[in-house]
DNA sequence: GTGAATTAGTTGTTGATGCAACCAATATTA
DNA sequence: TAATATTGGTTGCATCAACAACTAATTCAC
């Protein structure tokens, strides 16, 4: 007959948790960038490179993101357009793009930053800094090691 | 003058970590559900839902899995289009369904689950037994932890 | 019991995502 | 140097997710 071998007990799937988690915790925070800057977590992730890594490349970017090359493209239009960056071609290779944050832009990763690291520290509260350390270990490996699976 | 003030390390950064990591195993198990099986993960989730508890109605489903209500409900009529699952409705309260897999959403169930132990086990394989405790359990106190924040 | 409120589920709409096709600039090869 | 391949970036299109508005069934308040 048609029965159940061996049930998946999702609650305790590691992906599944870890999806679950991680979208409560993005979600919480993307509400926040929504809502007082009306930028998407996506936007606020290029600006965040870009305030660490001035004059990249779109494509730069996206390696560094994991971003998509056409959601970025899109995304990058949008943040031209509000002013939060600028962007020029390199002279050298006029196919590459060579991106800043604005003078507004820079202003609003000021502001933002403090909030992202607030939202760090709040999430992190539940942690001993013992256990911080060992969820960042953990968490580290993981993601090294997912790179390798199938 | 607009100067960055305190730059934001996105590579440490916890939540951004937590995402690309959750993404990123969460896309390899989506590739193989979706070319073996041609079925999403929103779908396997219900799938696996209504495979522990027969019988639920979706409200049930949206509160544990956390899938929106009208994801919900198109997904459910996919799934019953393919004839993976079936409804009825109750008797007692004729606005509330009754899921349960059908005879092939329980052969494709019985499939897939040794698939996503695997993976799981492949992906954990990057862990000692003892830290897999560790993370499993450091996880579930961030995940009890977030719903408290903001 | 009638009307308001709640609950379960569906549908409309809008915006985000992801792949593939594409264009233009540069690099490679003969 | 002409033909081809590669690279950086954009656009088209099909799909998916999220929110709000909606319908129908049930419950609550009076």
């Amino acid at each position: 007959m048609s029965e159940i071998d061996n049930p998946l007990n999702l609650d305790s799937f590691l992906p599944y948790r870890l999806s679950v988690t991680s979208n409560k915790i993005s979600g919480i925070i993307a509400d926040t960038y929504k809502d007082k800057f009306a930028i998407s977590i996506t936007e606020w992730r290029i600006m965040a490179v870009l305030g660490s890594n001035p004059g990249s490349s779109a494509d730069e970017v996206s390696a560094k993101t994991q971003i998509e090359k056409s959601i970025l493209s899109r995304a990058i239009s949008k943040l031209l357009q509000r002013n939060l960056i600028e962007r020029e071609f390199d002279e050298e290779d006029r196919r590459r793009s060579i991106l800043t944050l604005s003078k507004t832009g820079i202003a609003v990763y000021n502001e933002i930053v403090p909030i992202s690291y607030d939202y760090e520290k709040r999430f992190l509260a539940c942690f001993s800094d013992e256990e911080q350390r060992q969820f960042r270990h953990l968490l580290d490996r993981l993601d090294q090691h997912a790179d390798k699976v199938d």
